[in-house]
RNA sequence: GGUCCUGUGGCCGAGUGGCUAGGCAGAGCUCUGCAAAAGCUCGUACAGCGGUUCGAAUCCGCUCGGGACCUCCA
């Protein structure tokens, strides 16, 4: 197996993966607050994991992969008080904070399987594991990194950083940290600015509180991610991932949580995905510029001129490294749209190629381009391997895709490429298209009916262009077209016929 | 202010110090009753100015422009 090297935030740069236990990795993705829809930012982020996912399992790794929903104790301010997400929204819309909870999980659900996410093998939730995060929260206490102030936990960041470096993640010094701190006004009862809550007392109207020994109250925001991740994966495990906004607070206090509770850093390798943006600003719920998956596949958004599948969208995100910001426009998603079109027929064309059992005949070949097709397939493996670089096995595959439509249009002779390099184009496609890389035929496939009809229309079209009788012809072509249909005529004589 | 990232042909986007991805759009040609699709060919881009080097879009410096984080957000 080549080597897979994975760009780390911790230490800025690409390192050679190797995982802990030999042939199993534990992965732990910051998973949605499920308070509101997830927007397209937050979809790109899991669909990068998923493709990591997919790679990861493609390689042969036994992947636990643990992805959290938070379903409490996630703060509306900047203030460690006040209500939580699931409270207010759920006072506002006259509901149990868990029937908030419920809908909007189900909603996150239903996304991610439009998307052709795979699962996590685990998805743990905030509330479920309540006790999990107070005996992490009692040890963080008893070893000294941490204070009582009336009921509320604080996290003691200036003392932490006196053995740990706790900008550490986003190379920070707390110097920096304390002096870019704002003041933010308002009686503070916590020692320090960067001193963040791991349990919040709860005001008697709250409505999710649960029992701690510190009274009744509700956990900070970090500290379910230490605790969960801690129970599955284990005080330390291989990969932790998450958007890149997360990492400067979010990440950065998991770290220190982890460190002043079991003196080890959680995750070896943290793979940090890049934001989607809208003209150049960074997509985010506070923003209001946010698209909801819903509005992109019905075209219902004032910036969209038409709606875009999924698939569409998946295969727009799979252009650009995870790394980098992906700007979100109608014409960049036109040219996904098109693109994937393109693809996904070429790769039909291949798979329908019936490999015959007659011998390579060595006059025929054409090594060059053998080779050529070769190369372009392992480069795919290659790519994934420098930091997942999916643009650069669809660069490879776009490179196939002439080859492939040259051996069905004729140009190429039949016999130029050897079997097992067929095969191998074959096998390698069926598993990065619909596996690796999660796309799926959008096509409707409930067109058993449709089928019979559009194939009779061909035959009445057929006799009428052997009459030529073209306004006959044409007129069935054209208002099949106007239905979304798209006749082709192929050289051989035959018209095939695809879903616009 | 601090910590970083980034600036590639009309648009989107990969990228290794020399072999100059790819997609979309555009032009021409082939095929075709016409069309669509497909195939072939074409635009030779790397913000600007210096420097290192035999050689830089790729390394260094400066300038200008964009963005993120430091405050809830994937």
């Amino acid at each position: 197996m080549a080597e897979l090297k994975i760009f780390n935030s911790l230490t800025r740069q690409k390192e050679i993966f190797t995982p802990l236990t030999p042939g199993y990795i534990g992965m732990y993705v910051c998973g949605p607050t499920v308070y509101s829809d997830v927007h397209l930012g937050n979809c790109r982020t899991f669909i990068s994991f998923d493709i990591i996912y997919r790679y990861l399992k493609y390689l042969g790794f036994k992947v636990r992969y643990v992805r959290n929903i938070t379903d409490a104790g996630h703060l509306e301010g900047d203030r460690d008080e006040g209500d939580d997400k699931f409270s207010k929204k759920a006072r506002l819309e006259q509901l149990e904070p868990m029937e908030i909870v419920q809908r909007y999980t189900l909603g996150f659900h239903k996304v991610m399987e439009l998307f052709n996410n795979l699962p996590p093998t685990i998805e743990p939730t905030a509330t479920g594991h309540i006790s999990e995060q107070i005996e992490m929260i009692k040890h963080i206490l008893s070893n000294g990194y941490a204070y009582i102030v009336d009921g509320t936990v604080y996290f003691d960041v200036e003392k932490y950083n006196k053995e740990k470096p706790y900008g550490i993640l986003t190379n920070r010094k707390l110097e920096d940290l304390l002096e870019g701190t704002r003041e933010l006004g308002g009686q503070d009862e916590k020692k320090g600015r960067l001193d963040f809550a791991l349990w919040i007392k709860a005001k008697p109207e709250h409505l999710m509180q649960w029992p701690s020994p510190w009274g009744m109250g509700f956990p900070g925001w970090h500290i379910e991610c230490s605790a969960m991740s801690g129970k599955y994966l284990g005080k330390e495990f291989d990969i932790h991932g998450g958007g890149m906004d997360l990492a400067a607070t979010h990440h950065t206090n998991e770290i220190a949580q982890s460190q002043a509770c079991f003196h080890v850093s959680p995750a070896r390798y943290w793979i940090h995905t890049n934001m989607l943006t809208v003209n150049g600003a960074r997509m985010s719920k506070s923003a209001g510029n946010g698209f909801l998956p819903g509005e992109l596949f019905t075209g219902n958004h004032k910036l969209l001129e038409k709606a875009y599948s999924p698939m569409t969208v998946r295969f727009f995100m799979l252009q650009t490294h995870y790394r980098s910001t992906l700007d979100f426009s109608n014409e960049a998603l036109q040219a996904a749209e098109k693109g994937l079109k393109r693809l996904w027929e070429a790769y039909e064309i291949l798979d329908q190629i019936k490999l015959d059992t007659t011998e390579d005949n060595p006059n025929i070949i054409d090594p060059i381009l053998d080779d050529k097709c070769k190369n372009l397939v392992a480069g795919f493996d290659e790519a994934m391997n420098d930091d997942f670089n999916t643009a650069r096995v669809l660069a490879n595959m776009f490179e196939l895709v002439p080859i492939i439509n040259s051996i069905k249009g004729g140009q190429i002779a039949p016999g130029s490429l050897r079997k097992d390099t067929l095969e191998l184009m074959q096998k390698q496609l069926r598993i990065y298209l619909p596996g690796i890389f999660g796309l799926r035929d959008e096509k409707s496939n409930d067109s058993g009916i449709l089928d019979g009809v559009i194939e009779l229309l061909i035959q009445i079209r057929k006799d009428a262009r052997n009459r030529k009788d073209f306004a006959t012809s044409d007129k069935i072509r054209n208002e099949l077209l106007i239905q979304g249909i798209a006749l082709k005529d192929e050289k051989n004589g035959g018209t095939t016929w695809s879903l616009l």
